[in-house]
DNA sequence: CGTTCAATTGATCAGCGTCAAACTAGGTGG
DNA sequence: CCACCTAGTTTGACGCTGATCAATTGAACG
């Protein structure tokens, strides 16, 4: 792990506040690997050996239940997974993969655990982010729930586009299946949800997206920030 | 409030380990009130005032969005609710209604975050409280997106049935519509669904359920300690 | 230039929601 | 004590959303 990489971590909210011998105490026990795509990092229901934190690349979580499977999240640099399992000594509910080649620091869950019961720092910043990763799941029910795939599709598309600094065009950084699983529907219909926002304004080509008017989609889309602010 | 429900609410894991006098302090704050059935306590989108503790009754924790709703969880004694929104001092995700007569305790969030801030026992019991509660969301998220609703219907019934020790026989101690509305389905739904489940065992006669062949219905359900399992 | 896999399209079908009506149970008041 | 009212539940009919299956197109890569 280079000096530049140890400094991203340091700086992420979980580990601002600890004390400098627990942090550097928990990055000496650490390994730092490249993985190629497509790898299983971990799967689900095996002991949480390690809390992750990705560095560059893009990590997939999913779950599996009688052969069938879900995208539960898209984790992108610089943030932690699987936290819960690591603070609870429980399996992992979910597995995961890299989508990209991705560099990922492992911090054996034992240390994390050790730390966080001595140092209140950190304790208390495991607090906030728990707290933040909880409410991103009830977010996450709340569109499933309440909202119809279209409905989901066109506040997906508007984050996107926000993101994106929101001047109509933008890419879609994963594969359409992943995204569609994700918003719990099967590709097919994604591709056909995509066209039923034509009236809206929304031109999907390949990866490129253009949203014409975002208002008229935003009409449709009803964003709230109760469930699409990432923030709060 | 009395000195047993002082003791009830002193034996959470979340304020167990906390100092005595922070304890002390945070219930001196407190309000306890008993609420009438069908009262909104919390709506969705407020700042969090209180840190909510139910004593007896039942809570209705549902989400709304562009008139539509859907009940997200029911909350039974003794446990807290809303402990995220109370942390990160943010608007609440859900709105909270009692289901029946209902005795609850208000902490005032400010006094809880004060006392996190200082009580080490406190911080590190509501990192396992929250790590508890993420894993909650997930699976259920994971119920949702991997499982048809029949399936859903039959892993819950299981659930209640070995609640109720298993012996065949138990009572649904909530209204169907609500059932049907954490599950993601309609009343009309639920209704059929519990039929399609008649060759499998299951009679439903009002709010008492019996059930034939636990084996049986579970070859069905596939009930998976990773969706199902309340604990770990 | 061919192989491979994702994305799209069309056709069909099942699951589930909607609407309307009938039924039931619990509670109230005469 | 019974009639009635109300609200939840059930049933039937119907239609829409989205899944499935199969086939084609398209794009990336060796």
């Amino acid at each position: 792990m280079n000096e530049s990489e140890t400094t991203d971590i340091r700086a992420l909210p979980i580990f601002a506040e600890m004390a400098d011998e627990n942090f550097e105490s928990l990055m000496r026990g650490s390994y730092v690997q490249n993985f190629p795509p497509q790898i299983e990092l971990i799967s689900e229901g095996e002991p949480s050996d390690f809390l992750h934190v990705i560095i560059s690349g893009a990590v997939e979580l999913f779950a599996s239940w009688n052969d069938r499977e879900s995208t539960m999240a898209i984790v992108r640099p610089v943030s932690t997974f699987i936290l819960a399992a690591t603070i609870k000594d429980a399996p992992y509910l979910m597995s995961a993969r890299t989508l990209e080649k991705s560099r990922i620091v492992l911090l054996p869950s034992t240390d994390v655990r050790q730390i966080y019961d001595i140092d209140n720092g950190f304790s208390r910043a495991l607090v906030t982010e728990l707290a933040q990763c909880y409410r991103g799941v009830v977010k996450n029910s709340k569109d499933l729930k309440l909202r119809t795939s279209i409905e989901r599709l066109a506040n997906y598309l508007l984050k996107q586009h926000s993101r994106a600094n929101g001047n109509g065009a933008f890419e879609l950084n994963i594969e359409k299946r992943k995204i569609a699983s994700q918003m719990g529907m099967t590709p097919e219909n994604l591709s056909r949800a995509i066209k039923a926002l034509k009236p809206y304004g929304v031109t999907v080509n390949g990866t490129s997206v253009h949203i014409a008017d975002a208002d008229d989609l935003a009409s449709l889309a009803k964003p709230d920030p109760l469930i699409d602010d990432p923030l709060s």
